[in-house]
DNA sequence: TCGACTTTGTGCAGGACTTCACAAGCCGTT
DNA sequence: AACGGCTTGTGAAGTCCTGCACAAAGTCGA
């Protein structure tokens, strides 16, 4: 474990990179969470919140909430509560976006349009910067700002660009051999709303955004509600 | 375990209503993405599958795999693998898709419009019957073969609909509102699209689902693979 | 019928995450 | 300056999930 710190980290404070890593999965989920709770805290004025009101507001335990933060550091006062910027701050560093990242967004169908021209990426840090299909028909459309290009300018346009996300909303057959180019060109996290499983290799991270299987989920939980109500009438909440 | 078995399975089959309360949340959300893979094989001709070749197709592990399906039953063969038609109907009869349920959808911007639109739904097992908007300026559009309802018919569709599930594509601002309508309404299971958390009763499903966050936790492994790229050149990858 | 081979179903150990419960620490008041 | 009231940060226990490794059970060929 390298461990160097920063030259300006005075106060033991500054949780380094290093740490970083050792942030559980979970967390790092629940971490963009508290961020968009905390902004909305912020837009609303307020200054402080205790982890209990933080936590009813990410529809989350205190306690989970108390743990997650920790792993980036101590920045709350006790008997007090946390500073929301500096939650703010600190959560957005941990998370990387601090730099703007640049994406770009492959399959210009219908979820395609619709992800394009969603203001909730840029309003989080994220920029749009370039938009591909297959379809020769396609490209040149221009949809929020950005003109459609074909994809086999994604090599160049991934490169000069300094993409290092795409978003895959082809059909769940192009979605594999997008990929490949993507990763071709350097792209090294990828979110794939098609139905297809990705492979690629070690060092790019995917992940999945289905729509139908959140139903499938749902479904389940119907029949089981359904079910149990037959049976016995117990009814027992889900996580 | 609870190893209860049905005093009536003489085959040893067909685990009841009952066992299904028993399984894990996690496996019910891979159950999904089994079945998608196993229609895929099924519509290549494929007969049967190996636990090692489906769960290369749906990207776990296959001792996973084999726990994942042991839940619902013994339904493979030793020696030879799984019956793909047989997987596929037990799988969706465990997922509650033997009965097509009714989906409202609610609020028809840009992301409800394309997800009015896909097609993946139908195709697996679920039929859009309403479509719902607070803009009267939008009602009476046409959208895939559905007219856009202003929301104040919420309450009326749902109930002579039946629908049990509902999709929210609204704004944040709007979310709890038209949630609380569903639940009001009768809605028993909700696919939250909107950032924003919701509170329901006990007996609701809220899954979420939200673009920004995803791509948050892609920025943080971004900038984690960064760090490590400079500290000491070593990568881990990601389950 | 037997034996070699294949693949399932599962006990078990280990790991990851959650929740509890409380000591440590900070603030305002007296 | 000491105290009471709150809230954080965290050890420890508990729960859930994963992955290994192997016995059980089936197939196929001779």
């Amino acid at each position: 474990m390298t461990d160097q710190r920063d030259p300006d980290d005075g106060a033991a404070r500054e949780p380094k990179a290093d740490r970083w890593r050792s942030v559980p999965e979970a967390t790092v989920a629940r971490l963009a969470v508290y961020l968009r709770a905390l902004t909305t805290q912020a837009d609303q004025g307020v200054i402080t919140v205790s982890s209990e009101e933080l936590a009813t507001a990410a529809g989350v335990n205190s306690a989970k909430l108390r743990k997650d933060l920790s792993h980036l550091g101590s920045y709350g006062t006790r008997g007090v509560g946390y500073d929301v910027s500096t939650l703010i701050e600190q959560i957005s560093r941990a998370l990387g976006l601090t730099q703007h990242r640049a994406v770009a967004l492959v399959g210009i169908g219908n979820l395609g349009h619709a992800l394009a021209g969603y203001g909730g990426f840029a309003s989080r840090g994220f920029r749009i910067v370039a938009l591909f299909d297959a379809e020769r028909a396609r490209v040149g459309e221009p949809i929020a700002g950005l003109r459609v290009r074909h994809i086999d300018d994604l090599d160049d346009v991934v490169r000069s660009e300094h993409v290092s996300i795409a978003v895959i909303a082809t059909p769940a057959g192009a979605a594999q051999d997008v990929c490949d180019r993507l990763v071709a060109a350097g792209v090294t996290s990828i979110l794939n709303f098609a139905p297809a499983v990705l492979s690629v290799p070690d060092n790019v991270d995917v992940r999945k955004v289905d729509l139908a299987v959140e139903l499938q989920i749902l479904s389940f939980h119907e029949q089981r509600k359904a079910s149990a109500g037959d049976n016995d009438g117990t009814f027992e909440e889900v996580g």
